[in-house]
DNA sequence: CCGTAACTGGATGTCAATATCCAATTTTAG
DNA sequence: CTAAAATTGGATATTGACATCCAGTTACGG
């Protein structure tokens, strides 16, 4: 639930926040954040399906949040590389349990309910803001990061 | 975090909780709970292993629970087939964040604990006690089910 | 002691998640 | 128009989760 690559599109995303409204390329989100650069561009391929960067293609393109920081939460990001799977009806497949989830299943998708609760409470913005004392994401400075304003 | 083995395995435990404290034998558990009964196998011996299950062989043989239902809790049964892995450090690798989750993954690390806390809480016991309107697993009735009282 | 019941462990197969590479395409700068 | 900067999409490993099969072992019942 917490894959590998719901932990690159998260890192990806806070870092993407951290710069915005400023664009960055997939390069210098991969240095920033540690992400394979080849495996991250498939990751934010999916971001921009799912409506939550833009690509810029050429120079000086790169990718940028398409809406502000405030109003992306951690739950959307996760279900757009790798939706939760509520259970829904009991997985053994009976029609006798209807609509109704057994003891067992109600629990489970009890602790799956909580978990999507409390990423779709959690924005980016918030966990930017946290007064901290270690840094979110990757302290090196990104030295080359040449600052530019996003187009179009 | 809820994979197809954790869902066998806890399917396989409330099924032997249902019986216990009789025993079942590892086909038996495979048609109540509509589990592969090669795959069933491999996960009872992990249950084993973890001290949660009995195995005994030959004519007669079969699984037992080792301890009441009211005393494992379904944080027991996916612990022993694949550990909650919390996050006890920023993935990332970072010296300079010590012992100290960023923001970020202390968010993520919640929820694995919310999920584990919540399992924790539950017995089998409890899953089984519960009100129905559903029965817990398959209700199909073990028709070559050989009642035996456990041995040794 | 022999046959049958049942678990154990190893070998193997399949598939999705993870990861890499590269040619094609878009876009800007000059 | 051309070169360089970037993303896109397809092809291709690699790995671990899921699953099957079978020979070997243990144990009971007669």
């Amino acid at each position: 639930m917490i894959s590998q690559t719901v932990e690159y599109a998260l890192r990806a995303v806070v870092h993407l926040a951290s710069k915005a409204p400023l664009g960055q390329t997939t390069d210098q989100v991969a240095e920033a954040t540690r992400v394979p650069r080849a495996y991250l561009s498939k990751v934010l391929q999916s971001l921009g399906r799912a409506g939550l960067v833009h690509s810029q293609r050429g120079m000086g393109g790169g990718m940028t949040l398409t809406r502000p920081p405030e109003s992306i939460t951690i739950l959307e990001v996760v279900n757009a590389v790798e939706p939760i799977q509520r259970i829904r009806h009991c997985p053994l497949g009976l029609a006798a349990h209807g609509a109704h989830l057994c003891p067992l299943h109600k629990r489970l998708d009890n602790a799956l309910a909580m978990v999507e609760e409390a990423f779709a409470r959690s924005t980016l913005a918030e966990v930017l803001a946290e007064p901290i004392r270690s840094v979110p994401l990757c302290p090196f400075p990104n030295t080359k990061t040449r600052q530019k304003s996003p187009r179009k």
